[in-house]
This record gives structure tokens, C-alpha cells and sequence, in this order.
DNA sequence: CGTCCGCGTTCCAGTGAGTGGAACGCCCCG
DNA sequence: CGGGGCGTTCCACTCACTGGAACGCGGACG
């Protein structure tokens, strides 16, 4: 795990490492400090980092480059899903502190695939694996929208199971708020899988635009738990996936691990 | 511009540039052919690479790892518009083989950043730098469905100059056409400002969601270019843009060097 | 004005990390 | 069975890397 930091190239990787992107632009002094290496060597480093374009260097300090930003790119493609998720799951909980779900449909519920933060909250059936009906969740809402026809149907028509009593069982109304998640590309839960728990949702899309893989949730309790002002941010953390995983066919859920 | 190749991170570079978009993995016997670095010298230091996360070594070969893809990530932040949409654009060359553009707004007319291909048809005035009028190109429409209503007005209802026989001077056409952008997220363009091009574009979105930060365009001739073909492509390539360049504020448009 | 501090840069002699040619074991194919 | 391609391992040489130290600069302070 610790980088071997009596390498050049395990030092060369400690300095990449110790920008954040809180602190995009970090000096000498900074680097020197963040990674304990001698000044000399973090100088000597950093200065052939910016020759081999992975560093910028600017008055004040240095900073990843776009040589690193494209590296970084072209390791998006073939990636699983998960993978490429994980960054935007963190900075998504960066910023609301609240739990973040990823999940996906496995044809009949939602499937979640990974969870972040909740530390308030205990386990809620949402651990990676678990499984959660469409109808009532957030992510099977988002997913549900851009489903094919058939199993909207099939869900629809069928029984609606009522988890609390603001589960949603009029199909009408369920009908209305898919078509709601496609021209916002937000969905909204209001306590109807859990009581107390709200939850904003934004799927994850395919190449076409049109089919979802996957959809990111925000869930946080009623008491302080406003939505709509993560909608945004849950939509953008989920396009910036869409864009990502979009390149190039294979979405391939799972690890191979 | 060479990477020095007598220095282990020179190396290293060397070998995780040899990574392409085609070739996601590629073994040690191929990546010494590519690199032209002694046989040992490769195995070694892609096994380091592994330690340090940034390989992952699986049957078969070597591949980007997640952890140079989130190197990567961090790299996105803080950086100029031209230079996260860089790598869409020329995957976007790559894919469609026509002229793709980007493209700005300086609040009267659409301002051309970054121009890829092209050997076929020479000039037009689309060299970066260049401007054009907002409502008769695709990009000039991507952005004008997202401009605040003021400016829409003021082109609206001012005089609509006409290029070609097919540019759209009826101010009640131009506002369908901007509905339209909002909804499906595409804009076309049929001859409207040079004889014999079409062109499609999808809006690069600010976090909002909602105003334009700039737009991606691909144009061809009328004789084989079919805009609705490349239009998810487009799509594709400008939300990714998008979700990088919504992370963290910043939005400059120049590059600072 | 002098002093001090933090920072970036440069120097340099010592040395061990990195080097790469070569040899090895494996598998597939003819 | 022999040949070729591939990944892995070995090892003695050596030169690229090391890092402590000294230097120059600018700004803050008294």
C-alpha cells in the first residue's frame, strides 16, 4: 500500500498523490511538507514531472496538468462501472455529507452497487447487493423512467407493494412522475421505501442518451433533508458518469476482479 | 518533447503513454515493441506501476488503472475549458471523421475555440478566433436555447441576416428550433450559413444544468454527412465536457499560459 | 536600515537503485 | 521433437539519483 518512497518513481507518485482537489495548486514548500521527501528531490522530481507534461508549473506552485488529466482519461475506458463511478460517489459526498447510493436495476428491483458515508443513519437494506423495489425508491424511479415499455408495464399493472404510507400505489401518479424523471432528469422520494428518509436520484445514461445503466442517489433525513438543492449536484455526478462509462461499448457492471 | 528515456520516470511515462483508446491492454511483449525499452526494464517497472496502482495487471497484459483514472480526475479541476474538451473533441474526430468544432459565446456571436479535421474542406471562417452569427450555426444555436432570455430577444427580434437562401430569418421558426435544442439537447444546421454544410451540436452545460458554457459541433457536406447519425455522439461528447468542467466553480474560458 | 525567516534554486561527492544482456521455463504450433 | 514467442528471473556493473548544505531572493518586522 505505502508507495515505496525510496524510488524515483514511488516519489514521483507521492507528489502526483498529494494534490487533492481541494488544493489544485500546491508550492515546493507544500509538497516538501505534504510528502516528507527532502526539498531537493521533491524540486528535482516535480521539474521533470512538468518536463513529462504531467505537472504544470506556475508562479506560485505546481499543478496536475493536462497531460495527467487525458492519462487519466484514457484509463475511463474499459472500466467497470463501479470504477468509474467511485470519484464522483466521493466528491458527491463531499459535498452534501449525506449518503450516496449507486444502483442498478437487475429487471425486477434495484440492485445497489456501492453506498458512501451514513454514518448517522444505520444499514437500511441499501448495503451493495442489496435489493429495493422500483416503485418506492428513488434509484428505481430514475432507472424505471427510461426502462423499456414492457417492464414499466408489467410494474405498473402489477401490485405496487406499500412499504409505509407514503409508498405510491396509484399507478397514475407513478406514471406521471417517471415522465417527470425524463424531462428533469431528477427523481424525488418522499419517505415511500423508508419513513423519515428523503432521497433525490439522476440516472446514469448510456451512449443513446436514452437507456439507464445505473442511477446515484442522495438520501438524508426529513428533519434537515432538502432535495431539491442536491438535484443539481446528483444530476451532474451522474451525467459526468454517463459521459464516462458512454465511451466505448462495454458496460460490464461488476468487477473481474 | 521526447521523453528522456535514461531516467526510470521517463520510463515509466513512456510506458503508460503507450496505452491508446484502441488498445486498452496490452502486454509486456507489446509494450516493448512500442516502447522500444529493453525487455527487463518494462517488466520491471510496470510491476512497479502495479505497486503503485496506477497498472492493473491481469492475464493477458497491462491496463490503466482506476488509480490513474482518478489521478486524472483531480487533474480535471481548475482547468481550462480548451483543455478538458480536448480529448472529447479529437475522440469525436476519431469516431466521426468530420470537422468537429468548439464554441463560445462572446454575447453577440459564437466565438470558435478549437477546430479538429477539416483536411477536406479548407478554411471557413470557423478557425479559432473566428465568429459567426449565433442564429444561423448549430453551435450558435445550442448556445442561444440556453442564453437568457434578454439576449434570445434581442436576436429574436433584431435583424436576422440571411447567408444562404436556407438561413432561417423567420423569428417564429428560430424560437421552435431553440425549444426544440432545450428539449432533445441537439441543434441542427442545413445550409443555413455556408452552402453544401451541415452541422449538429449539443450545449456544454454549468453545473445549473442550464446555462451554456460553450458547444460541441461536427459539421459535413450535404453529399454524405448524416447529422442524425453522429447527433448521440455529439451529445455524448458535450456532456462529458460538461461534467468536468462543472466540478469546482472556474470557469475560464482561456488557457492562463 | 539591518536582520530574520521561508522559499526556490543550485551544487556536488558518494552510492545503491536501476540497468539490460543473458539465460530460463513455459506454452503453442508445425 | 525443434523452433519461436512470451513472461520471468538473475546479477555484476555503473551512472543516475540522492539529499545535506550552501546560496540568493524577497518580504515582514523592529
Amino acid at each position: 500500500m505505502a508507495a515505496d518512497l525510496d524510488t524515483v518513481l514511488g516519489k514521483a507518485v507521492t507528489i502526483l498523490r498529494s494534490f487533492t482537489p481541494e488544493d489544485q495548486v500546491l508550492s515546493l514548500a507544500e509538497l516538501v511538507r505534504r510528502t516528507g521527501l527532502p526539498k531537493a528531490s521533491v524540486h528535482r522530481i516535480a521539474a521533470d514531472l512538468v518536463g513529462y507534461q504531467l505537472l504544470d508549473k506556475l508562479r506560485g506552485g505546481y499543478r496536475l496538468s493536462g497531460g495527467m488529466f487525458e492519462l487519466g482519461l484514457r484509463a475511463s475506458a474499459e472500466r467497470t462501472l463501479l470504477e468509474v463511478a467511485m470519484p464522483f460517489l466521493q466528491d458527491l459526498y463531499e459535498r452534501t455529507h449525506e449518503t450516496v447510493h449507486l444502483g442498478t436495476s437487475d429487471g425486477q428491483a434495484v440492485v445497489y452497487i456501492a453506498k458512501i458515508g451514513g454514518h448517522r443513519q444505520a444499514a437500511s437494506p441499501s448495503r451493495a447487493g442489496g435489493r429495493m423495489p422500483l416503485h418506492c425508491t428513488a434509484i428505481g424511479k430514475a432507472l424505471l423512467a427510461h426502462a423499456d415499455p414492457e417492464l414499466q408495464h408489467s410494474i405498473l399493472t402489477g401490485t405496487l407493494e406499500r412499504r409505509t404510507p407514503y409508498t405510491i400505489i396509484a399507478p397514475g401518479l407513478l406514471r406521471r412522475q417517471l415522465d417527470a424523471v425524463l424531462e428533469t432528469g431528477t427523481a424525488f422520494e418522499r419517505e415511500e421505501s423508508t419513513p423519515g428518509l428523503l432521497c433525490v436520484a439522476s440516472p446514469v445514461l448510456d451512449v443513446d442518451g436514452r437507456t439507464a445503466v445505473a442511477a446515484i442517489s442522495v438520501t438524508g433525513p426529513v428533519t434537515r433533508f432538502r432535495p431539491d438543492l442536491h438535484a443539481t449536484a446528483v444530476r451532474a455526478a451522474a451525467q459526468g458518469v454517463s459521459s464516462l462509462v458512454a465511451r466505448r461499448g462495454g458496460t460490464q457492471v461488476s468487477s473481474t476482479r
